[in-house]
DNA sequence: CAAATGACTATAATTGAATTACAGTCATTT
DNA sequence: AAATGACTGTAATTCAATTATAGTCATTTG
């Protein structure tokens, strides 16, 4: 394996273990069995190296989420299927767990703008989503951008906040009872 | 004005103006004219007053979001004049904008809990007007506690969080179309 | 004598100086 | 030419000393 692999192979294995505060380039290079030094001639800083790694990890999210999807199925049931990955990924994930928690508990900036592009990430492949469903006519034109920011938001509102204050978590037959026949009912054709 | 009134508009006035945790109990008694030990008569201690103070504000929201629904108007109608109210509310009434900057800044738990429960009551307040419609044979059945959630969650991801990263906030118009296609057809007989 | 008061106390928060930790560099080594 | 790790300036952390403040209660007041 080349360096550069190393490295990034080590920080990953620290961001998820200790978050972005608690990794320092000393352990990396550690980890890595390489010289601090060598860490910087691939990546200008520790920032850009957590954003390699951030980036790799929203691509591994977006092919579960796509593996998620069932050849010949409905787009609903498709989009169901996309969205509910990526909740699950959201928390199964030990980076993408630890990074929610730094941002809330710790609030390190570099992890809260991380989390705000990954948010934008996931919005940006619901609305590619939505936007191939109108080009094969199997949803209504809509303000794409618009609608798929409802669709995630509503999705966090029922699968994750709802549990956060009600301390009984919500069926999942309800919630796609309640998206079906609302959002889904007026965006298909 | 009795005591208690004094104190409560000056803790009012300080918890307006400073926050929950700047606010001091010797500064209230000063504003109310009153020696601290007068406060404690009538309050426990700063989070009873704290919470007493919330409870009055909650009630002005409430009948704000009464006076901006209109005699005669549909239940959509109704509805979404009610619900700006309060998001208008959030942000322009002093001590509940000052509320959520120091619940998200300072992180005080006391603020923090009143936040929480804040929503807690907006969510039930719309429940309510969602089971009068039932009632009255405008609204279809549904689970109306979740219907409320998400129906408060969604104003709130369009008309507030929308705007803290797009830069471009949401027309009105286009909030209420995709509203009303999607949630409320669903909702409405 | 019942209500009001503010000096008082125990505890929590803040400050600042001293220490430590760390990101990033660069002269040296491989 | 690529890799390295000792080195440096700055940022973060500790911790002891100080200050601020919630809540009390013996005294005062009307």
């Amino acid at each position: 394996m080349d360096r550069r692999t190393e490295i990034l192979e080590a920080a990953a294995k620290s961001f998820s273990l200790f978050g972005y505060k608690a990794t320092t380039m000393d352990q990396v290079a550690k980890i890595a069995n390489v010289g601090k030094g060598t860490i910087y001639t691939f990546f200008a800083n520790k920032e850009e190296l957590f954003n390699a790694i951030v980036v790799g990890m929203i691509e591994e999210m977006r092919t579960e989420a796509e593996a998620a999807a069932i050849e010949g199925a409905t787009f609903e049931e498709n989009a169901h299927a996309r969205l509910m990955s990526i909740l699950k990924f959201r928390t199964t994930h030990q980076l993408y767990a630890k990074l929610i928690d730094e941002g809330k508990e710790i609030r390190t900036p570099a992890v809260q703008e991380v989390l705000v592009d990954i948010e934008k990430q996931i919005v940006k492949f619901i609305a590619e989503k939505i936007q191939k469903g109108i080009n094969r006519g199997e949803v209504k034109p809509c303000n794409v951008e618009m609608v798929a920011y409802l669709l995630f938001k509503s999705y966090m509102a029922l699968v994750v906040d709802w549990g956060k204050t009600h301390h009984q978590e919500l069926d999942q037959t309800e919630i796609i009872d309640l998206l079906s026949s609302t959002i889904f009912k007026s965006l298909l054709i």
